[in-house]
DNA sequence: CTGTTAGCGCTTTCAT
DNA sequence: ATGAAAGCGCTAACAG
């Protein structure tokens, strides 16, 4: 109840030795005599000193506090990703300023400008939408190393973790194949972005390694939407030789192709295999029993904060690289246990 | 790139002046002349100058940060607890450090002796379960507040944000009644408990309060669990004019009540009204669309931090007050939209 | 209105 | 092995 902590001159005073040594025991130096050492550390806690982060960090013109700024934590995927975080966080003896932007880039820009008038030693962030690579540029430029997760900040400066479509893709036909299909089309999206070539590819090469002939009829393009999904489906009724399953460019192409399934009185799951990239992640909720690629978010997390925490402590910082995050994960929406295409066609 | 921050002598050397002027101007104080103010202000985002919270802090022996530990951020229910407290936290112009112990009692008092290290002013804790009186005793004795919410610590002195039983369970009843039931029971539980005499209070009250006449059958006492649920209904289908919706003491009684209906052939919701007290948060996924009762987790959320701030303000700790919070919420597991009982027998 | 002075609690040479 | 002294960046009297 004390209004004012006792200090190390405090614990000095009463072990009749000067503060510096004190603060030797305290970094547990081995120059400091053993008796001296002991005798210290039992002022330490009989009067129940508590050590003075913010004065050392001052000192030392340094922290042990990071700071992780989170787009939404109200959904699962991103809660998972700060857990996954605070986990290696922690156990790297650092603690975490953990805020929510709610989407929103002001409060975002105030709440780094917050951490970083609190000297936090590195950031992670999970922009909200919107965000800009200038608002974390000064941050960036002052030295302080930042982590970018899941979404992309084009002309940033700073490492990035992205997933990696090709390996995604791969593993989520490696998993179609595993359930016996042998006929798998890719739906959805069009040959001009990066994310959907890479996709494609993943999807090609995991066909050739498991030595099935490729047809490129069953990569059908259309809109990258929910009714582009239904167009899609439209179209694969008019083959002589249906595929059984497909993986489709994003959740929402997925959404669409269950609608056209349903329409044409076939049950997506049971008499259809379908994965969806899960991009729209803030559609999750809306088809519960979906199956999607999709990083493993607390996995996600870790390796970001080990990124950021070896930046911090080699005391430089990555330029313009980018880091992808591989990892198929089966999920549903709500985390809750996978549930896998039970039949196929 | 500065390997050491520009600091407010730098600025006041380049505006001529002396560093408490600018400390003044920082502060905004009025006693400042414009001109200089002004001269001042300028300098300050021209040199890139970022305030040292850390040192003000220091100096002034108190900061504007909180902790926030939180036992499963996994949880949708505490995130949005996370994200209520966020809220006001950030509003109020503090800072937190947030941290997830997963239920962990060793993570818990080590992230908490960490924060406390850190120098926060106060502290939320939605305990791990486990939790003793004893692990935040010191902290609340060297008079830094601390609000305990969701779990209850028996034996410590802090205030305590808990549901308000009486208010919930009247609402639930409200609720039920609104859906045009009539005959409504209460299931599960003995009277040996605080929990229950509140429950049976609001349930009584609020059929009263409707003019329902009271039937003592209709409160079924059985274990607190998913065998009790069974049980009761059970017991409830011997009665001759029998009633179409219950009140469960917890959700594990309403998993219960469920199967129970089940094996008679009811549907529930369907066939019969059905709402659960939200107690065993942890269960809440393995029924998706029970209907429960519970505290709205970002009110109760925001409720917490406030009443933080209000003591962190004044001061001065409460001692052994317990508040309570209410408000009814009809949620299904994974904080989906709502869905209601859509017939009534 | 503005400058001077004296620390907050710690770390860190540099002596001893 | 231990102490003396300086100083991190800021605020708070107190003078002027």
């Amino acid at each position: 109840m004390n209004r004012t902590r006792t200090s190390i001159v405090d614990i000095a005073r009463a072990a009749g030795v000067s503060k510096s040594t004190v603060s030797l025991v305290l970094q547990g130096s081995p120059l400091v005599n053993d008796k001296t050492r002991e005798k210290v550390s039992g002022l330490i806690d009989e009067l129940g000193y508590v050590y003075n982060r913010g004065a050392a960090n001052l000192r030392q013109a340094r922290s042990k506090i990071v700071g992780i700024v989170v787009n939404d934590l109200t959904n699962s995927f991103f809660a998972e990703l700060a857990v996954g975080m605070d986990l290696v966080v922690q156990s790297a003896g650092y603690v975490q300023f953990l805020a929510h932007s709610g989407e929103s880039v002001d409060r975002q820009r105030q709440v780094i400008a917050s951490m970083r008038e609190n000297g936090i030693a590195g950031l992670i962030l999970s922009p909200a939408r919107g965000t800009e690579a200038n608002d974390i540029k000064s941050l960036a430029d002052s030295g302080i190393p930042v982590v970018v997760v899941v979404r992309n900040l084009p002309g940033a400066k700073v490492s990035t973790l992205l997933s990696d479509n090709y390996a995604g893709a791969k593993a989520a036909i490696r998993h179609l194949i595993g359930l016996g299909h042998r006929r798998i089309a890719f739906m959805g999206g069009f040959v001009d972005t990066a994310v959907f070539s890479d996709r494609v590819r993943g999807y090609r090469d995991a066909l050739v390694e498991a030595g099935i002939p490729l047809n490129d009829n069953f990569i059908i393009h259309s809109a990258p939407s929910r009714a582009g999904g239904v167009a899609a489906v439209e179209r694969m009724m008019l083959f002589a030789e249906r595929p059984t399953a497909a993986l489709c460019l994003n959740d929402a192409v997925a959404f669409g192709v269950c609608d056209g399934l349903r329409s044409n009185n076939i049950e997506p799951g049971k008499g259809f295999g379908i994965i969806g990239f899960d991009d729209v992640i803030e559609a999750k909720t809306a088809v519960p029993a979906l199956t999607t690629v999709s990083v493993d978010p607390q996995g996600m997390g870790q390796r970001a904060a080990q990124l950021l925490l070896k930046q911090i402590n080699a005391g430089q910082i990555d330029q313009e690289s980018i880091v992808t995050s591989v990892r198929l994960v089966v999920r549903q929406s709500c985390g809750a246990p996978v549930k896998q295409p039970e039949e196929m066609a």
